[in-house]
DNA sequence: CTAATTTCTATTGATATCAATATATATAGT
DNA sequence: ACTATATATATTGATATCAATAGAAATTAG
């Protein structure tokens, strides 16, 4: 029986279709489960492998603008660097010109790890993209980075 | 000092520039906290606003199919409802149908929250669209669509 | 009909995510 | 210099996410 307070049932429908936050948790669910399955021989999730990749820099970087790179908490981000750093592929230190703050770097054997990573990503992305009709891949890629 | 192993740094800026999963978890993540944020008064983080909307169907659906909808593991759909349970605003109960499965169902308490929650839905989607150029809002709809 | 297989769900363990909060250092205002 | 404010990060607690695994019931093969 309904009553006053039910939601029509097209209210739901019309939500479920035209949400934008939930159609990108969907779709991030499933790339990341793609891109975590590629990975794993190399053992680095999706996210791992997008941290560490953003390590790769000239100089290193401190956890603030990592975690703004990311679009993560920087609770996450210290979160997400426990286990790279207990496995020794990323190193955490002080940073000399602000002694609030901390810098990132790979280590010798998270580049080898993140090496390792690159031609799986590199061919997951290609397979990816070629199941994409010819520009969609640019246009998604714009269309995300107005949301982030 | 660099060696062999070094990925270059344009290789580097080119993953970070066109990594579709990497896009899709940064769009995630901010809309997520964007919604959290807007529904947090009605008690609800953007997950279970989608979880609880899709349970509001004529009949009660078993887990697989809510699982699939929202495109994320099984597992995950489990340990979700539990804290919906708690608060009483989701049933789990078993499929007459099937001894193997369960249904999912609103309780009238749940249906009240999620009541509450749609307005706010409904404005913060709108706000969000508004942001976006003409016509972006439903080709990302279908781009997202095409990857879930 | 029985055995093998598949399907549906739960549990455990690891990681990811963020809010709330706390601490230390830096910066700005006076 | 002193004080107030702002910035950078860590910790805790709750929830989210999935792999690996296991159990029970349904389905299929024979």
């Amino acid at each position: 029986m309904s009553n006053a307070t039910d939601i029509p049932f097209a209210t739901t429908l019309l939500v479920r279709d035209t949400c934008l936050c939930l159609h990108a948790q969907r779709a991030a669910r499933a790339l990341a489960r793609l891109f975590d399955d590629a990975l794993r021989p190399a053992g680095l999730t999706n996210g791992q492998f997008s941290l560490m990749m953003s390590l790769n820099r000239p100089e290193p970087p401190p956890m603030g603008p990592v975690a703004k790179l990311l679009a993560m908490d920087q609770t996450t981000l210290t979160a997400a660097l426990k286990p790279l750093q207990r496995r020794g592929w990323v190193e955490v230190f002080p940073n000399p010109r602000d002694k609030r703050g901390r810098l990132l770097r790979l280590t010798p054997e998270g580049m080898r790890v993140l090496t390792a990573a690159l031609p799986i990503w590199e061919s997951t992305h290609a397979a990816l993209e070629k199941t994409l009709p010819e520009g969609n891949a640019e246009r998604l890629r714009q269309d995300l980075q107005a949301l982030a």
